[in-house]
DNA sequence: CTAAACTGACGATGCACGTAGTCACTGGAG
DNA sequence: CTCCAGTGACTACGTGCATCGTCAGTTTAG
């Protein structure tokens, strides 16, 4: 069942999504990018990061005189909760509206749309989840 | 282009979501429901559904004494913002991850996954939307 | 070994949102 | 006409997240 989870914000959520993409990764990193990218300071990535660590999302090791994040759950596993956590919250647990946006926003057919439906049927209403 | 909008917390997206589906609404009634189910009080709510107006989701008009609030944009519409606003900035424009998570919740067979990912592949790396 | 550079722990500020109380206004009951 | 219940404008506070500065401890360059 869908444990309880800490909510991320915005840049939480960026910086761990980037962590996930390079990890093992150190603040300095992280914050070199975050600087030439969106330009905040390398305390705020350290803040941010360590935030992300007390929620549980990153985890660290000592090695050559500095830490290195590493997230304590695969990428595909946290877009999977990601996904799985606005289904629920936002959209009531309901994917309707999801295969509404993407007849739309692909330009699917009616009939594609039908398919498309069809084949997410059985999804309505069938939470559950995570594999090993 | 998907333009700049204010974006929304959980409280507000709930009463924008039962406005929605119960407009035009007052906010004595929007309040009882939210007394029931999550126990706010009825100036909370007042407050919330304020700040939704002021963010341009809801209009009021006074009838019989009281403002009776309705959505400045349809159901649809919102939801599709939304999912919109949860692909560009979760997922990056990406709806690869959708794919991965409609796969896994509802355990479509290899086959049927590669169907819908066919079904979708247009839709990547293609944002655009909103009719007038 | 000493000093410069780097790293990380803490503390502080600002804003958004959830939460709700107070108080003045108003429309309808008598 | 008067008074009460309902309504809404204002104000306020706690928490979470974004943002950084400071400062002390640790490495590393000379």
């Amino acid at each position: 069942m869908t444990q309880s989870r800490d909510p991320l914000g915005h840049l939480e959520l960026d910086v761990l999504q980037y962590v996930s993409d390079h990890h093992p990764i150190s603040v300095r990193e992280v914050a070199t990018h975050f600087a030439e990218t969106s330009g905040q300071a390398r305390t705020t990535l350290l803040t941010v990061m360590e935030r992300l660590r007390a929620k549980g999302y990153l985890k660290r090791r000592k090695s050559a005189g500095l830490h290195r994040y590493t997230p304590t759950i695969p990428k595909a596993e946290l877009l999977h909760r990601m996904v799985g956590d606005f289904v629920e919250e936002v959209l009531g647990g309901s994917i309707s509206p999801f295969v509404a946006y993407l007849a739309r926003t692909s330009h699917l057919s009616d009939d594609e749309v039908r398919k498309l439906a069809q084949l997410l049927k059985r999804t309505e209403s069938r939470e559950q989840g995570d594999g090993p």
